[in-house]
DNA sequence: GGAATATTTAGACTAATGTCTAAGAAAAAC
DNA sequence: GTTTTTCTTAGACATTAGTCTAAATATTCC
């Protein structure tokens, strides 16, 4: 028996997913994630998980840096990277970045079967519109390690950061003094490599989905 | 006889251009810019020009805030998007946001003369492929209108921005000191509606092309 | 010419950022 | 069960950011 992580911000998805994992096999261990913060913590308490279906769209997951964190706490699960989003480059840069493929939206039920028993098995699955790989630069996957190698603490400040919020108001949010805030800000940018929080949002940047969410929805 | 603004950092293409122009009409006057900074004043030399034709890839353009701040100082003045993304959105986006068409630069010697053709009888032009229209949002709208309100100086110091520099460094480069651009920030934030040189960034971000720029080179 | 706008700067201040050292507590890894 | 990592906090400190008031200059618009 398998057990997934189903990570969407839209429950009527979540829903149709897990539909289809029971076509794929009697009573699956199906863990859900509404957003980036709870799929944290259903990471850090499933680590016998099989299989992450990741929406880089939910809240708080900002484009591939979601993924990236993904792939930074758990290494070894492989992850499908599921997205409204149809762009032939940004199914090959998922697949780049470590995931074990890329399933659209639009995908019929056959198809994401197909997409989840090849992750399973460990091997990539790509629609067939995907077309030629274009490799990620060095500058991206560097990035994308960097990104990899923060605590999940650390990765919830960078995207309150990337927020716009203040060191006072990230403090008021996850309820701790600004001291530790600013350790952590302190933490981030060495390991992004950058040396103020402008800096570090200009980073996290150039990992964005391509189309901005509100239009393509 | 037209005057033509042509902005785009690859000399080569400004060449081939030019080569076009001079097939429309003898001896067109023909102003060329390789950066943004260069295109600023260029815009402010020429006011008689008739059409700039707009490279948002430029050293200095930020995406489309680059269409926003010409739109912004000329309003009148017909702008013809030139961009090796061929992507339905932003062919389709840069007109929402005020250009007269979008010319992608795998276009053949008589699509460029026909899109040039018919943003100077002040028509609009897109390739056949842009595919149907998707209204902008009114976030983007305004947010395009707010850096379209920037002054000449503001813009640049708003790009510089962008780039991660400190105020000091900007101040440096501009050889200036540090006091006007603390006084450019504030006239920034006040126009753009935001708190912080964080906000600002994260706001500009939101008119990035989407594809970074070393991908699809 | 006069009015409005853009650019520049200073000084004084307040607030926010960021670093460093040091250290306690909790959780995870081995 | 000890070690390592993570998370937390404090205090002191230096730097940067940002606002406000006020003013000089230059350009442009009408």
């Amino acid at each position: 028996m398998s057990k997934f992580i189903v990570a969407d911000d839209h429950p009527l998805f979540r829903n149709a997913i897990c539909q289809v994992l029971q076509t794929l096999e009697e009573g699956p261990d199906i863990v859900e994630a509404q957003d980036m913060a709870s799929l944290q913590t259903k990471l850090a308490d499933h680590p016998d998980a099989d299989l992450v279906l990741l929406d880089l769209h939910m809240p708080g997951a900002h484009g591939f840096s979601a993924l990236a964190y993904v792939k930074g706490q758990s290494p070894t699960l492989p992850v499908l990277v599921v997205s409204a989003n149809e762009k032939p480059e940004i199914m090959r840069r998922a697949v780049e970045f470590g995931s074990h493929g890329f399933l659209p939206k639009s995908a019929g039920i056959e198809t994401i079967q197909a997409a989840i028993c090849s992750a399973l098995k460990n091997q990539t699955w790509l629609p067939e519109n995907a077309g030629a790989h274009t490799p990620a630069s060095d500058d991206e996957c560097k990035l994308m390690e960097n990104i990899a190698s923060l605590t999940p603490q650390q990765y919830l400040v960078l995207t309150m950061l990337a927020e716009g919020l203040l060191n006072k108001q990230i403090a008021y949010e996850l309820d701790v003094t600004e001291a530790t805030i600013k350790a952590h800000m302190t933490a981030i940018f060495r390991k992004l490599e950058v040396r103020s929080r402008t800096q570090a949002v200009l980073a996290i940047s150039k990992l964005n989905l391509e189309i901005p969410q509100h239009i393509q929805d």
